[in-house]
DNA sequence: CTGAAAGCGCTTACAG
DNA sequence: CTGAAAGCGCTTACAG
């Protein structure tokens, strides 16, 4: 048999018919005979041979394929949005293509570079928004512009509030405020953020909570307790070593609200170097509730932002083509690391 | 403008010229006057135009595009490989999809549903081969074989010695063995195992340099010490847990090597349920050297297997052509987890 | 330097 | 129930 091709004029001309009683067959219609069914279902099963996406999707103008830009995969949470998106992208037939954010950010020639996710015809992206320094928002919205005449959009994150798109994201502020106000109520005064690079607007929305937080406790605003740290746990143990550090031992917070899970590792680990007890002296509460979050010495208090629910979401928002922006549900999850203020 | 259409014919009416010519430029061929050029790419950027890959494809017969294959990525050594896979591949010009590990190893009722990644006319696909029923060998090997009609395959993990394709893999026996060497070096004689699911390629290596090093070392191999455990952290701390519950406290190991970091995770908080302190009482090494290792307390003695190098060269091998087996390389990263046997 | 035409592998009216 | 033919949006010899 010659294999070396095995298109739908091959299986028809060894079944004897012609390549559109092939194609019914391959789609199951009804109106071709049972004898003919079996006779081109014999050949096809015999060469496995399987019809080229790449060729129907030129009649079809659809691809059966999404795809998803993320920045990284390697920080879990993205690869717990991506695999939400994935699972419910995989149930509804469609497969999932991963793309850099690069390409919807970045610069090029002549043409702009979220175009080449264009070429690729998906049949709608999604796209989960970092953060952007602020003189690169007029590209990123111009990008999105150019992409959306070729294929429907759905954004993730804490999206600037002139991006008009369908989106997931989750209400920063109030979560924030929320964790300043439990920590108050457990005698909290002085209570640090170390939190994400200015101009992000995940960040800034943290800051509104925070500020709330503190003004409704009528707490006073102390800059030094507003630590800027990257995302890793390296990053978090280095900013908040370092703020340690610069204070004197009398005024080291008592509580501390890290970005996320791994900046609240690192804070744990600084917070060791400097022997400080968690959480007799202080408490750490992190965000995302990751895999080790109960793992860690002690178990870390966190709080769950279910980010395998933000991708599902956003593949059904996605797929149904309402204009909608929704905030995802979130929750409390209590460990050990976050307890009384026992310092006065 | 109708933007309804933007089609190589739309671009080239509007510029007065042919498709060919339009095509020419499209792909900066050299034999295009620079009048022409010009008024072509005014147009294309006037228009925001973006060739069809799909329509590329037809021609070119190819997609740009390869393919991986994840049992999931949740569990972050998948992610790493993805990664790693990924960002090679994004340097080389490719798209990647991914599919699930599912798609090779389930069964269907006419056609093998590898055949499903074959409709994608994939340049390539990396198939991270994950613990299958023995049962179950023969489609997997079915699979395969129909699939690389297809396209070019490249196997990632401790592959069945059976199944002839490019593969990238690590040395599980002698990393295992190494480990025991290590343990007995530091004084240890009782040291358990916690691994996965017999049957597995990878656990069957684990378990032939366990049992090497035990031999070694003249050491017997104890049943009880050899423990069943599934990846996760919650599957090592109850089989751990479990173990420790059986066992006279005399007899309790005084080491143990886990399957990964995660089970690892898991084995350190059921070590610290039943009151033993780690390192003095019981060592704990790990597999993997995720992120949250250096983070745990103490932090955890691991093997980095270096996964994302792994997913790299999967592609380079994958691209190459070469039908070669490598093992990838690994190394030792020492924490205090692990150290001096204390008892006696 | 440029264009007309065939072809890639399918689907889908349209006839019969 | 079945087939001939047009069309999807490109690329690529082949002429000129």
């Amino acid at each position: 048999m010659n294999q070396s091709s095995n298109t739908i004029y091959d299986i028809a001309e060894e079944a004897g018919v012609s390549i559109a009683t092939v194609s019914r067959v391959l789609k199951g219609e009804k109106n071709v005979s049972e004898k003919t069914r079996q006779r081109v279902e014999a050949v096809i099963t015999r060469r496995n041979y399987r019809p080229s996406s790449i060729a129907r999707g030129m009649t079809s103008k659809t691809t059966h394929t999404l795809g998803i830009v993320l920045p990284k995969l390697l920080n879990p949470n993205y690869a717990m949005i991506f695999t939400g998106a994935y699972e419910c992208a995989r149930r509804l037939g469609y497969s999932m293509s991963m793309f850099p954010w690069r390409s919807v950010t970045e610069n090029e020639d002549k043409v702009n570079p979220a175009l080449l996710l264009a070429e690729r015809r998906l049949d709608g992206v999604i796209i989960c928004v970092e953060y952007l320094p602020p003189e690169h928002h007029e590209r990123l919205k111009q990008s999105l512009k150019e992409l959306q005449q070729y294929m429907p959009i759905v954004l993730i994150g804490c999206v600037p509030e002139d991006l008009d798109y369908p989106t997931i994201s989750y209400n920063m502020a109030e979560i924030t405020c929320n964790i300043v106000d439990e920590l108050v109520s457990l005698g909290h005064e002085k209570i640090a953020l170390v939190g994400g690079m200015a101009g992000d607007q995940d960040q800034f929305r943290r800051d509104v909570g925070y500020r709330r937080g503190l003004e409704k406790a009528h707490l006073p605003f102390v800059d030094s307790y507003r630590v800027w740290s990257g995302g890793s746990a390296e990053d978090g143990e280095a900013a908040f070593s370092q703020t340690l550090s610069s204070l004197l031992p009398a005024h080291w917070p008592t509580a501390v609200i890290a970005l996320n899970d791994m900046v609240a590792m690192g804070c744990m680990a600084a917070a060791r170097q400097h022997g400080l007890r968690i959480p007799e002296e202080l408490s750490v509460i992190g965000c995302d509730n990751l895999f080790c979050a109960p793992y860690l010495q002690p178990p870390l208090t966190s709080i769950d932002t279910h980010q395998q629910s933000m991708g599902q979401e956003a593949v059904e928002l996605l797929l149904s083509g309402r204009k909608e922006r929704k905030n995802a549900r979130w929750e409390w999850v209590r460990r050990d690391s976050c307890g009384p203020c026992s310092i006065r």
